[in-house]
DNA sequence: ACCACCACCTGAGTGC
DNA sequence: TGCACTCAGGTGGTGG
C-alpha cells in the first residue's frame, strides 16, 4: 500500500496494538525483507527480541516503531518499516501464512482486558510479493529542525518520557516533511521547487524534497492544479507551487478518509480490508475515460518507465524550453 | 549539486 | 499450453 495515505492508514492501524507493547518473538522467513537492515537475520531478531515499542510514527512512506533503550544509556533505536511497492502489515491471532510472508513479529500487547487479565499476544505479519519493502533496526538522530520527527497519533509532543519524538532513524533523515506534517515548511518546499530544471512531476516524486507522494497522488494533484508533469519547476511562479500543495494536501486528505487507494487485494488495511479512493481517482489509471471537468479524453503517457496521466485541455503540455 | 537512468523482485495480463 | 513481453503503488546507487 505504498504512498502516505495507505501507509498512514497501516500506521494508524497498527499504533494501538504496538505502542507499549513488548516483543515475544521474531520469525525472519525471508531474509530479502531485511535489505534495510545492516547485519544479519539473527541481528536483527536478537536486536529486537524482549524490546518494548514505544509508539508509531510516519513520515511520508516511512513507517518506524520507537524501542525503549535495551539498557539504560543505550543509544535509541527503532524498528523501521516501508512497504515498498507490494507490501502490507497484517495484525492477527493465528492466521494462516500469507503467500508472501517475509517477518512474523509476535507481540504482547499492553492493554488489559475489562477483568484486569493481559491480553493475549498479538501477530504482526510483512508481507511482500515484490520484496521491494523491509524492515530493519536502525540507530536514532535528532531531527535537524527540532521539531517533532513525523506522524505519531495520540502522542503528548510535551511529554517528557517521548524523547524519541525528536528523532529519526538515520536512514530515514534525508527524507523530507510531508505535506500532512505540521512541520512543514511550504516556503521552502517552494523554494527547493524553484531551483529544480525538471518537470514538477519528477520534483514532487522526489522524497527528499516533499515526501509521501507516489504516482497516483502525483497524477492526481497535478490534475487539480492544472498542471503539465513536464513543466519545469523553475519555470513555475510561487503561487502556481502554492496552489499545488494546497491540491495535493486535499488529494492527500481525502484518500485518507476513504481509507486509501486498492486496485486488487495487495493493498490492505492491517485488518486486510481495501481503501476505496480507487472510486474517486480524475487521471490515475483513467485513460480514455472523459475528464471530470471539461469531458475530454484523459490519456496515458510513458514517464521514467512509467506512466503518467493526464488530461489533454486542462493540462497542457508546456512548450519545449529554450535556450 | 543536480539529473536521468537502472537495478532490485514477483505476478498478472496480453498477443502470438 | 507455452512463451515472450509489458506493466504495476518505490527507493537507492550509479554515472554524466
Amino acid at each position: 500500500m505504498p504512498e502516505l495515505p495507505e501507509v498512514e492508514v497501516v500506521r494508524a492501524g497498527l499504533e494501538p496494538a504496538v505502542s507499549g507493547a513488548r516483543v515475544l518473538h521474531v520469525d525472519v522467513v525471508d531474509d530479502r525483507a531485511l535489505t534495510r537492515h545492516d547485519g544479519p537475520a539473527e541481528d536483527f531478531a536478537e536486536r529486537l527480541t524482549g524490546r518494548t515499542i514505544a509508539a508509531a510514527v510516519r513520515r511520508g512512506k516511512f513507517m518506524w516503531f520507537p524501542l525503549q533503550p535495551a539498557r539504560e544509556g543505550d543509544r535509541p533505536e527503532a524498528l523501521v518499516a516501508h512497504l515498498g511497492m507490494s507490501g502490507q502489515i497484517l495484525l492477527g491471532r493465528g492466521r494462516e501464512a500469507a503467500k508472501h510472508r517475509r517477518i512474523l513479529l509476535e507481540v504482547q500487547p499492553a492493554g488489559t482486558d475489562r477483568d484486569g487479565a493481559p491480553e493475549p499476544p498479538v501477530e504482526l505479519e510483512f508481507v511482500d510479493q515484490r520484496t521491494f519493502g523491509s524492515m530493519a533496526i536502525d540507530e536514532m538522530v535528532p531531527t535537524v529542525d527540532g521539531a517533532p520527527a513525523g506522524s505519531a497519533g495520540h502522542v503528548d509532543d510535551t511529554d517528557p518520557d517521548a524523547a524519541w519524538r525528536r528523532s529519526i532513524p538515520k536512514q530515514v533523515s534525508h527524507i523530507a516533511r510531508d505535506p500532512l506534517d505540521p512541520a512543514f515548511d511550504d516556503d521552502r518546499f517552494i523554494a527547493m521547487a524553484r531551483k529544480r530544471s525538471s518537470g514538477i512531476k519528477r520534483v514532487l516524486l522526489d522524497q527528499g524534497v516533499v515526501s509521501g507522494i507516489g504516482n497516483i497522488y502525483a497524477d492526481e494533484s497535478l490534475w487539480a492544479a492544472k498542471l503539465h508533469h513536464d513543466r519545469p519547476a523553475d519555470r513555475l511562479g510561487r503561487s502556481e507551487l502554492r496552489g499545488l500543495l494546497d491540491e495535493v494536501r486535499l488529494v492527500l486528505g481525502r484518500a485518507l478518509e476513504d481509507g486509501g487507494t486498492s486496485f486488487d487485494a495487495q493493498y490492505v488495511n492491517v485488518n486486510g480490508q481495501s481503501g476505496y479512493f480507487s472510486q474517486r481517482l480524475s487521471v490515475y489509471g483513467q485513460q480514455g475515460k472523459p475528464c471530470p471537468r471539461c469531458g475530454t479524453t484523459i490519456v496515458r503517457e510513458a514517464f521514467m518507465n512509467r506512466s503518467s496521466h493526464r488530461c489533454p485541455v486542462c493540462q497542457p503540455a508546456p512548450r519545449p524550453r529554450r535556450r
